[in-house]
Formats: C-alpha cells, sequence, structure tokens
DNA sequence: TCCTCATGTAAACGCTGTATACATCATCCT
DNA sequence: AGGATGATGTATACAGCGTTTACATGAGGA
C-alpha cells in the first residue's frame, strides 16, 4: 500500500516492494504467483477501505434517499482526492473478474441493498419512478465519473472541502434534473445538510 | 495506433513499435523524446477522433439542447466501447498537462461553445436553472463515468447497441432528475429520437 | 530424531527504456 | 561541382524489470 501510495502504479514494482520488505526479488514469488496478483490484492485493500468510508458516510447521513445518494458520492469523490493512486489502483484493467469472490458478494450485497432503498424510495414517492437499473447506473456513472476526473488532474487540484464542493454540485444536478421543473425545487437538493451551504 | 488497438496501453511498447515500422529499437528517439512523448501523441490522435465523432453526432441531433446533450453523450460511449484500448490511451495520468496547446484550445472551444448553448437553453426555458458549471460538470462526468466503467469490464461485454442504450438511460435519468417531479415527465426525454424506443 | 514444508536466496534469462558513438544520405551553399 | 550539414537510422551497451530455476535454511510435527 505504501508503495502504491508514494510511487504510484506505474512505479509500482515487485522488485521494490521487496526492497522494502528487505528481501530478494524473487521472495515475493512464495506469496503472490505474479505481479498482477499482488496488485489484485493491493486493490482490494483499496476497496476495502473505500467501501468502509463510503458505507460510514452513508450511516451517518439523513435517512432522506436523496441525502444518502449524496453522503455516497462525497465520501466516493473525498477518497479519490486525498489518495490519488489508491483510487487509480482501483481502475486498474480488468480488476473486476479478478477480485475474490468474497469481495464480490459484499460489493453486490451493498448494491442490492442500495437497490432496495432506492425502489422503498419510489415506492415512498420521493424519488422519480425511473427504471431502477439506470437509476443506478446513472448513480454510479456520475460519481465515478466525476472522481476520475479529479484523479486525471482535469478538474485541477482538489482538496477535500473542493471535492465536496463538486460532489455537493453534481448530485444536486441529478437530484434536480436537467429539464425544467414547473414546482420549484425543493430546499433539501440545493442545500447542503450541515455547516456548508453551496455557492451560486 | 494499431500497437495500442492491439496490445493496449499496458503492452504498448516503443521496441515492438520500431518492430512493426522496421527500424532498429533506437530509431524512435529520432522523432520522440521518450516513451511518454509518443504516447501522449497517440492519445492526442485518439482525442481528435473522439472529438469528431462527437462533433459529428451533435451535428446531426435535433436542435434541442438535451437531444443534442444525448447524441454528444451516446457517441462518447460508443467510441469507449469500439475501441476501448484507445479509449483508455485516453485516461493515462497527467495528459491533460502534456497535450499540445492547440489541442487543448480546441478542447477549450468545443467546451465553450458548448457552454453557451446550455446557457441559451436555460435563458428559453429548455434546462434547469441550475449553476451552468454544475451543469457542465455533471453531463461531462456522468458520460465519462459510463464510458469508463465499459472500457473497465465493470457492465459486462458492450457492443454499440447495448452501448447506445446505457447511455440514453444514463441520459434520461439526469434529464429527468431523481427528485420525483409533480408534472408529468415529457416525452422527448424518455423517448429515443429515431427508430430506437428505451425499453422499460 | 528426522522429515517435511514454508520461506528465503543466488543466479540467470529475456525483455524493457534509454544513452552513446558511428553510419548514411539528401539538401543546400558556395 | 563539391563539400559541409542536418536528419535519420544502426550497433552496442547499460541498468532495471518480471520471472524461473536450483539450492539453502530453519521451525514444527511424526
Amino acid at each position: 500500500m505504501r508503495a502504491i501510495a508514494e510511487d504510484g502504479v506505474a512505479g509500482f514494482t515487485l522488485r521494490d516492494v521487496a526492497r522494502r520488505a528487505g528481501v530478494s526479488p524473487a521472495a515475493p514469488y512464495r506469496h503472490f504467483k505474479d505481479k498482477e496478483e499482488l496488485l489484485t490484492a493491493v486493490a482490494t485493500e483499496c476497496m476495502s477501505r473505500l467501501d468502509e468510508e463510503v458505507a460510514a458516510a452513508v450511516a451517518e447521513a439523513l435517512p432522506d434517499p436523496l441525502e444518502q445518494f449524496r453522503a455516497n458520492g462525497i465520501a466516493y469523490v473525498r477518497f479519490a482526492a486525498a489518495n490519488p493512486e489508491l483510487f487509480r489502483a482501483l481502475t486498474i484493467p480488468g480488476l473486476f473478474e479478478l477480485l475474490p469472490p468474497e469481495q464480490r458478494a459484499r460489493q453486490q450485497q451493498q448494491e442490492a441493498d442500495q437497490r432496495a432503498a432506492v425502489a422503498a424510495a419510489q415506492a415512498a414517492g420521493s424519488i422519480s419512478p425511473l427504471p431502477i437499473d439506470e437509476v443506478m447506473l446513472a448513480a454510479r456513472s456520475i460519481v465515478h465519473g466525476l472522481a476520475h476526473q479529479i484523479v486525471e488532474g482535469q478538474l485541477g487540484a482538489v482538496d477535500a472541502a473542493r471535492a465536496t464542493e463538486l460532489a455537493v454540485a453534481v448530485t444536486g444536478v441529478i437530484g434536480i434534473g436537467l429539464y425544467p421543473r414547473k414546482s420549484g425545487i425543493p430546499d433539501d437538493v440545493t442545500r447542503r445538510t450541515g455547516a456548508h451551504r453551496r455557492r451560486r
């Protein structure tokens, strides 16, 4: 993890890891089949941390589904901004199929929970009655896309506060929708819970 | 370009490129400072192709701003699905600062155009009066995030038709918004222009 | 006590990016 | 016409990489 965080995924070297551990270059092969397997293990760990942070943030959020979605997005984006190299480790090609089954199961469980929450919110009338798959996909896409742009430096330097602002902004947009509304925009979509208010 | 498309960014090797060109391993250094510079040149070319396809699709779309946004997203996502490795070449870390000034200028111009279109649409009442920066960011994020997920294989195999479906779906969601509407959903947001209709 | 297995090492292979010194050849200046 | 020049390519070398192979070592159970 330290090697990745310091030198990035590109500079991640089996020999360097061995050096850090004070062992010979071949030693890692007693524990991992090859470099890819080690990288996958690191990525799995990164994913666990990210999942934890997101889950914690969602647990702390207000019970409102949009507020929870927003908390999810903020935590996700903040993690990316705070640990760009760790986040990048999550985007290594084809990582998904290499994950340990337990991790995949946990993730699917988490997604199923979110899905149930969205369905419940739709039933209660607090989320638009769009196809649930599409809602989930759009939510994941917008948050992931924002995080990716931050990590790639396309949005300039982004600290935690700025990351929060950006996440609030995009979750606000997806909450309201681009198509104009006849009735006004409800307060809780444009306003941030707690101390922050949205600039604008 | 052929080397990238065939072997991917990870398998992209200066020596392989030299081999393909039938020259010695050191020959490329007469034309590019180092591997990074060649990769950047390839990525620039990829970006040009993507920009062209997107611009063409937008030009063909109906004059409605949401329809144009949708056409933009569809073209972007289809490019990613059709040329995953070329698309991945666009995500190499820090590419943004390495681009030739002309390319950056063109891109900024394109963004300014989009921005003006959004502003005009807002003035005309066909896009919600959200802060324009946030609208632009959200639109880019959701499309980029979807493309990225496709390329990383997180959505399974995605052909052109499926890519179109997915792009239609997420642009639909961001068009309508998660927060429920009192008045009904307008047809042109849920329906696809032309032959396709949205499943649901 | 001895055997086995997990862990580590040393050395080697072919690959990579890159630097250096040398060759070739078209172009342009006189 | 002829020689200097610059662009392009080659040969060779080096260090670093992932990976394999054969060999060492030492702890724990039979």
